[in-house]
DNA sequence: CCAAAAGTGTTAGAGATACACCCATGG
DNA sequence: CCATGGGTGTATCTCTAACACTTTTGG
C-alpha cells in the first residue's frame, strides 16, 4: 500500500479508560506522562495506533505495554476528535472503555518505565488532553450498562457472596438495595451458580459462594431474556 | 500547527446512516460513488476530515454536500477502523447515525452532480468498504434507542396521529402492538400535546393531531423519567 | 454470650397485558 | 347505509417495593 488520498492525515491514538474494584471502590487506571505534550500529568492510558493494526488491537497493546494489564473486557466508547484537542497537532482518538478484574490480576503500580496508578474514578486528578470528557462519558457508560447487563461479574473474584455483588451495585450506582429484593431477582435470573464452597475467615457466619455462569447468561440473551439491576 | 508526531497517520473519514420514514418503510440514505474505490457501488455518505474542523461538523458538511439534507438528528455511532476496510491505504472513519424528517424536508434523489437515492433499511443493495457493518450497527442502535427514548418523533410530521406513531413503531420494530395499550402508555407521559386540528381528506372518521412537547420530554428526563415503547 | 453479618417470605401497590365494541366520517 | 379506521375501559396478572426476625459463626 504506497497510496495516499490527497487529504490531510491526522494522527490516531487510542485511549483506554481502565475500571476496576480496589477495597471497594471503583477505580480508574491512570498513567504519567513521560513525553511533552502535558509531560507529568495524569493520563488515559494509549498511544498510536500503528498502521496494520485494528484500532481494538492498538488498545490491547498499549494497555499491556503502559500497565500489563492483559485479561480484560473492552468496548468501544467511541471516536473524540474536536481541533485543538491536542496543542501539537490534529489527533482524533479512539476511546476504549475496560474492565480489569483486580482479585484474578493484581493492581499493580505500573510496569516497565511508566508510573501507572489506580485513582478514584468519581475524583480523579487533572487530566491531560480532553481525557475528563473521555473519562465522564466512560463512566456514564459503565452506570448504565451495569444496569442492563451482567458486568458486575468482570469485577468480581470467580467467587463471591452475594453480599459482595450487592455492594458492588451500591458502589457504583450510589444508591442504597433492599437486601431481600436483591437477592431474589438476581438470583432470579438463573446465571448465579451455587457454590458448596464458603467465605473464609470471617467473623460471622460465613456466607455462600456465588460463580457467574456465563453459558446460562448467553441462553438467557439468545431468549431475548432481560437482566437488570 | 506545524508539528507532527513522529508515527504513521492513518487517512481520517466520517460515514454517516441517515435514516427517513417514507411511504411508511423504514429507509436509508445511500450515495453512488462516483470514484475509485468501489466506483459506482452505493455507499453511506461521507468523506475526508478537515484538519480544522470537528468530526460532527464533518458530518454535517459532508451530508449537506453529497445529499443536501441540513437539518437532522445526528449522533455518533463510532469508529470504524480494520485494516483493510479500503483497499488503497489505511482509512478509519468515524461513522454516524442521523435521522431526517422526510416530511419536513421532502426526499431528493440527490443533489449536485452525486446520485443519492432512499433504500429499504432491511434490504440495502450491496456496499462498498465495511459500510454494510456499519448500517447494521446503525439499525441495531436504532431500534435499540428507539424504545428507550422518543427518537420517532425526529420521523415524523409535526402534526401525527397517534395510529401513525403506532405504525411507526410496529414497522420498525417489527412487532404488532396493542391499540389501546399503546394509546394509553405514550399519552401517559404526558409528551404529547393533543392538537384541536384532525387528519384531513380520511375516507372515515377524522383522528385528533399530536405534537411532540420536546419541553415536557425535558422536564421528564431532567426528573428521571423514563420513556419506553 | 456477644457482635456481626447471613439468610429468609409475605403483603400491597404499580404497571403491563389481554381483550371488544360503538362512533364518526366520506363516499 | 356501508366501509373504514378512531376512540375508549376493565379485569387479570406480573413485577416491584416495603418490611423484621432468626441463624450461624468467631472471638
Amino acid at each position: 500500500m504506497e497510496y495516499r488520498y490527497p487529504y490531510p492525515h491526522p494522527a490516531l491514538t487510542v485511549d483506554c479508560a481502565v475500571f476496576g474494584l480496589d477495597e471497594g471502590r471503583l477505580k480508574v487506571l491512570l498513567v504519567e506522562r513521560g513525553e511533552e505534550p502535558y509531560k507529568g500529568a495524569w493520563a488515559l492510558p494509549g498511544g498510536f495506533v500503528r498502521l496494520d493494526e485494528s484500532l481494538e488491537a492498538a488498545a490491547l497493546r498499549e494497555l499491556e505495554e503502559e500497565t500489563g494489564v492483559r485479561e480484560l473486557y473492552l468496548e468501544q466508547l467511541g471516536a473524540f476528535g474536536e481541533p485543538g484537542r491536542d496543542p501539537r497537532e490534529r489527533v482524533v482518538t479512539v476511546a476504549y472503555f475496560a474492565i480489569v478484574n483486580l482479585f484474578d490480576h493484581p493492581a499493580r503500580g505500573g510496569s516497565d518505565a511508566s508510573a501507572a496508578a489506580w485513582f478514584e474514578a468519581d475524583a480523579p486528578p487533572r487530566l491531560a488532553f480532553d481525557h475528563a470528557d473521555i473519562l465522564a462519558a466512560a463512566l456514564d457508560r459503565l452506570r448504565g450498562k451495569l444496569r442492563r447487563e451482567p458486568l458486575a461479574f468482570e469485577f468480581l473474584p470467580r467467587a463471591f457472596t452475594l453480599t459482595q455483588l450487592q455492594r458492588f451495585y451500591e458502589t457504583v450506582l450510589g444508591a442504597p438495595l433492599d437486601k431481600r429484593n436483591f437477592r431474589k431477582k438476581v438470583l432470579s435470573y438463573g446465571i448465579l451458580e451455587e457454590l458448596d464452597e464458603f467465605e473464609a475467615g470471617a467473623a460471622h457466619r460465613a456466607a455462600r459462594l456465588h460463580r457467574f455462569d456465563r453459558d446460562a447468561w448467553e441462553r438467557l440473551r439468545a431468549s431475548e431474556g432481560s437482566y437488570s439491576v
